[in-house]
DNA sequence: GCAGGCGTTGCACATTTGTGCAATGCCGGT
DNA sequence: ACCGGCATTGCACAAATGTGCAACGCCTGC
């Protein structure tokens, strides 16, 4: 099979009609499920397709139908364990329904993530994802102009075109702050980023705001970019002080992993005998023994779900719909029992 | 700008054609870079393009030039460390360059796999990188067979349709054994998994037979599949019993902390001083403060320059080249100095 | 003033595929 | 044997774009 000889370009479908020696209608209806063909010329061109190796061109496809399977997956920081986890549980699902995904990388400068997302349309990609990152709302209205479906995951602008996935950041946040005050701490942190994107924002101000109702109130810290690094300085911002925090809700996995760092390396503290933590994406690195951090979980699976289904039937995927997921909390070992 | 009547659907470039008073080749020139428009008719064009929210259909275009835009990134395990970190450098660069990446996920069964590369053929890919895993090489020879740049990263098997850029993995395992060799170790495991992919086979072989050089031999365990489980396990395996080694030879990074997170956490040992570890990749947690792992560096960012480079001159791109980068040591501290 | 040249523009054809419509051929029933 | 019906097939057109070729108009130089 494939015996093709190694000259160069791609085998169309009129060459595969000549050697099978039927009209180019008939490849095209072999190829197209539903269609009317015999037994024995589809047999003749199944044949003669795989001795020259033909594959249907999705590009000519699409130009006629409306769907041209392409999905494009945009967003930040895919080097990150919690957006690589999102990808790797997308891009899998796509597969299964047949779509293929298109993957915009917004972490360079914000004229490149201008080009990025034209791209989304000049591919006439079926639907646009929004993973993260904070791409202008009027590039994201451009696509739903366009005639494109675009589901935005945690972002909770109020736009009423695209289809909103949201996880329940406030609620897991006053959760936290009540497993926080249920250990006994007082004097607690909210170890935070710069970064500024949304759900981030809405952790600290639930946070603060449940100890704010049980009469405490609490300091947020943003050393850096989200990730471990800004974690790890603000556990030395934090603890060099006089009066160290008891607890610490590091609105991140990373965050939290470098803060224990800081604490445990730079300062000889025990967790959690003498620091409570509590993180939120439940990361890989969140089981790891050296962490066994306490750490609210991602629907990473939910969501992916909830997005093959918005693909997938076409019912359901109209108007601006908005689900949101629960996060529920993975009791390990950085925050004191009763 | 762009306030289109929402009705659904795409512009094409007939309707701006017609709202700016000039034929459609005159449309078609004007985004064409280098045709022939003179200003006003440009200026007219554009205006109409950017009122009716027009974008060229890169499907159409496609199918006429050679060049899709489109190149396939097929990968497995893309949640990983070391493979998210080569994603992102990988996509970012390549948006650079004016080309879209579309992202295979092998992670899933066979089946899977094999559709998703026909998805490659399917959409006119202009180049194919096979990131990792095992897709069987008669897929492999599909893709040349029909015309598509492939780029191999890592795998040693000897195609040579293909370009393939490897990573000096015999040389950095040498090293690797010479530094704990330095460091006084005798008892010497190797941690490895069952994945059985080239290059980690590649690293074990080259460290055995450093070895055996040095009059050493030294045993390989696999306990699982490459990651922090399997190298936890290891660690359970090798230190429980009577005589332990003094060093290990983790062929991943993720493999190592798992085996150092074994050994302090389940038996209480200090590294380096009662046992010295070397890991490879570099991956992010190598150097958090918690592992400071020493290990050695995947040249990333040479690899994605590379491919770029391959992609955009056309010039190097044909036959089956052949790069071969080094990784680097990265001195931390679970190696003890002298 | 006229010819030559150059920049610009439109026509028509090319790329690859899906599909409606009509024609063809085959089979069964009467 | 003939006719109706049905499955199959080919023609021609559609989708959105790039581009060679010829025509057109304008400017310049003589």
């Amino acid at each position: 099979m494939s015996e093709l000889k190694p000259g160069r370009s791609f085998v169309s479908a009129q060459q595969v009609a000549e050697l099978a020696g039927v009209s180019r209608s008939a490849v095209s209806r072999t190829f197209t499920d539903g269609a009317s063909v015999s037994e024995s010329t589809r047999k003749r061109v199944l044949e003669a397709a795989d001795k020259l190796g033909y594959h249907v061109n999705h590009l000519a496809r699409s130009l006629i139908h409306e769907d041209s399977g392409i999905v494009c997956l945009i967003g930040a920081d895919i080097n990150t364990p919690y957006h690589s986890r999102l990808l790797d549980a997308i891009t899998r699902r796509l597969q299964g329904i047949n779509r293929v995904a298109m993957v915009i990388n917004t972490s360079g400068d914000s004229a490149s993530v201008e080009a990025a997302l034209r791209q989304t349309l000049n591919y006439r990609a079926n639907a646009t994802v929004v993973l993260s990152g904070t791409p202008p709302a009027s590039l994201i209205n451009t696509c739903i102009n366009s005639g494109q479906h675009v589901i935005l995951i945690n972002r909770d602008d109020h736009l009423d075109g695209p289809e909103n996935i949201t996880v329940d950041n406030a609620a897991a946040a006053r959760e936290a702050f009540h497993m926080l005050h249920r250990a006994g701490c007082r004097r607690i942190a909210v170890v935070s980023s710069q970064a500024g994107t949304p759900s981030l924002v809405a952790r600290e101000r639930a946070f603060e705001t449940a100890a704010g109702e049980a009469g405490l109130s609490v300091s947020i810290t943003r050393a850096g970019p989200t990730g471990y690094g800004a974690g790890f300085e603000a556990g030395r911002l934090l603890l060099s002080g006089s009066d160290r925090p008891e607890a610490a809700f590091c609105v991140t996995d990373l965050l939290a992993c470098g803060f224990m760092d800081a604490a445990r390396v730079e300062f000889g503290m025990n967790v959690p005998a003498e620091l409570c933590v509590v993180g939120f994406d439940d990361i890989e690195q969140a089981g790891w023994a050296s962490y066994q951090l306490t750490t609210f979980r991602q629907p990473i699976d939910q969501v992916a779900d909830h997005i093959t289904r918005l693909l997938d039937g076409d019912d359901a995927a109209r108007g601006g719909g908005r689900v949101c997921f629960h996060a529920d909390p993975v009791w390990r070992r950085t925050v004191r029992p009763k």
